[in-house]
DNA sequence: CATGAATGAGTGTTCATTCAT
DNA sequence: CATGAATGAACACTCATTCAT
């Protein structure tokens, strides 16, 4: 498998499954339309790939490779909760703008059922899952967080929340979603991690003892 | 074979429908497969609907009047804004118990792009984007809710976490990713939504100011 | 076959059944649409019709006998061959005009093969055949037609005359192509049978003598 | 299997949809038998012609040209009429012989209706109506031909009368009813042209004042 | 007995995969 | 070794015919 393609081609390769995949989805496309906007034939596509299946699987992990790329930078960091929340806000806003396409074909993958399901899922989300768990485990043995919920809750809601931002980025229907919450005045991306980070930071930090201090005032 | 359909089938024939697009989406789904599960053959479905894309917006309408009655009970309800929320969560939960396919179907649509995403995003999320919005920004008057953010932000991400918490309920790619956040302790759906209900309360309430208060103590 | 229907929905059936034919072939039409045209139920095309066969069959009879009385007043008729023919004309531009969909469901009929094509042809040609044959080989006989030409091929040369005659009145593809000819200045249909007539009698009449005879002067 | 089609297979196919058309119509024909009869599979009819009616259209225009071809040395020529009349009509009596499913496919495209029957129509009649039409004036402009007809009639007539021959040497209707004129004793081609020339012969040279002298001798 | 809904085999067309060149 | 033409199974959709009502 990969014998004498250069870097170059293997990567436009990829790019041409993962906008194709991203496009129409596994089923809808087409292999020959891939092979031919990888201006290669698909006799190659089949000389690298055993079949669809095969193809797609390194579609999807070079393009986690490429996500965790865009993460390692602030994954790495030490940092207080909400600067790292921004980090991460900040870092997969930049994901969307250059590899919007990549966003889409995750959002493809969520399509998935059964066994395959939990195996792309696994594959995907698994070090996000531990990586956000275990940050806000932290944070909140800190006292960075609230202490009256699970972090576990919070990880997960963190990720909803960043999830739809992605796809809300980038997938036509989540766009025309979010026109409609928009009204007359569109967002742009700063507005709106701002926004988010004001909505968690709330979340972060508030319990509800403060909220019987605030009414006893 | 007879006289006009029952209703009973025609709810069959409509469940059958979006049980396969919710399965394979609306290109992977087979009208001969739909219509075995349906117990009918082929040509009732075509003497009913005019083509595949036809039947599929029949099954769209008919998940949508269900999912519309399910919320209506609670959107009929003057409250606040936090037991606004938690009866909105309870009646989706509720949804996906009763109807897991719907949700998987509504999930699949998201995957549309160009024209088709933004009709169908309209048809669908049209309602309760502008039924969020208004109450939001009508509690926020109330003072129920934070000053600080702008009140279409949050319905935005109100809704957000509700999808994901449905698609968490109900398609199998998430229902694993949220398997890898639950860890040993499986989370049952009331805690999800007492959890759930705790994140939104702190993110409606707490505004900035009050951080510098606790700080200050 | 036939039991409680009226003359008058018998004839409505049928003369459906001929403008189907005549519009689509026989594979072409659908008996559900024949049975709309009708207004009757494809039940009741059922009950009185084995199949489509059986009632192509009975479509074609039908307006087989509409045919035959329609030239059953000329054949009776002793007559010149001339007039004869220009009586057969007549009658036939009549019939095109009244039935225009007999005309194109024979039309529609020549396109068959095999046995069936045979049986069609003799079930159609038989009688105009030994009809045109026989007067023909009479009026030889009488000294009305030329001498030094087969009876039979004249026979079929004029029923070929006729064919296309009928076939450019009814048929679009015949109309158009006689458009073609026709150039700027469109012929009415008095003005084709005078010159069919005119190139007949010149077909009739005319020996080879003669030509030496006029070349002579 | 291999590389592109020769142009033998090529000539294959066309000639398989050619026979096809000619049996069945053109909708009556079946794409996967046509691909059977021409030892290829599906794929290959629809990677050379976009659909159904491309590959009828292209089945059209080959036999087009070959008719063209057949006809070319004829209409060359200058000649007299009656020559020139012979001679098209042994270059349409060749034409049968080696390419009976062309003339049924012909026939068959006759049946067309509204619209495409004018194109159809234009598409094949126009050459050899404005070829007869052009030489026949020419010829009453010599002398050749009688005066007192309009020489579109003549060419009309005329062409009709080599359609007939055609139809009747070729599909198996036509065939059948010539068998009726035939009697017991079958026509040879060879026969058939000779009577069919004689039968012009007189329509084109006699007059009606001819008659009057022969009747007054 | 009339109705027309239901059936399901058959058609045009697409596309993953193979393999001759 | 790369190419892309050829394969053929699969799917949307139609319609002659049946038969429950």
């Amino acid at each position: 498998m990969g014998k004498k393609l250069t870097e170059a081609q293997r990567e436009q390769i990829l790019e041409a499954g993962i906008a194709a995949f991203a496009e129409h989805g596994l089923h809808g496309a087409g292999m020959a339309a891939i092979a031919r906007d990888a201006h290669i034939s698909v006799g190659v596509l089949y000389k690298y790939y055993a079949d669809k299946e095969d193809f797609f699987q390194a579609c999807l992990r070079h393009s986690l490779s490429a996500l965790e790329e865009a993460l390692a930078a602030v994954t790495a960091r030490e940092d207080k909760l909400l600067r790292y929340a921004a980090g991460i806000i900040r870092a997969l806003g930049d994901f969307c703008r250059d590899h919007p396409s990549h966003i889409r074909m995750y959002h493809q993958i969520t399509t998935a059922s059964g066994d395959r399901a939990r195996a792309l899922a696994e594959e995907i989300e698994a070090v996000t899952a531990r990586l956000y768990t275990a940050y806000i485990a932290e944070a909140q043995a800190q006292g960075d967080l609230r202490r009256d919920m699970d972090p576990r809750f919070f990880a997960f809601f963190f990720d909803n929340l960043l999830m739809m931002l992605q796809f809300s980025c980038c997938c036509d229907y989540y766009r025309a979603r979010m026109a409609l919450y928009e009204g007359e005045g569109p967002w742009n991306p700063e507005r709106m991690e701002e926004e988010l980070l004001k909505f968690l930071e709330s979340a972060f930090t508030w319990e509800r003892t403060d909220i019987v201090h605030r009414d006893e005032r």
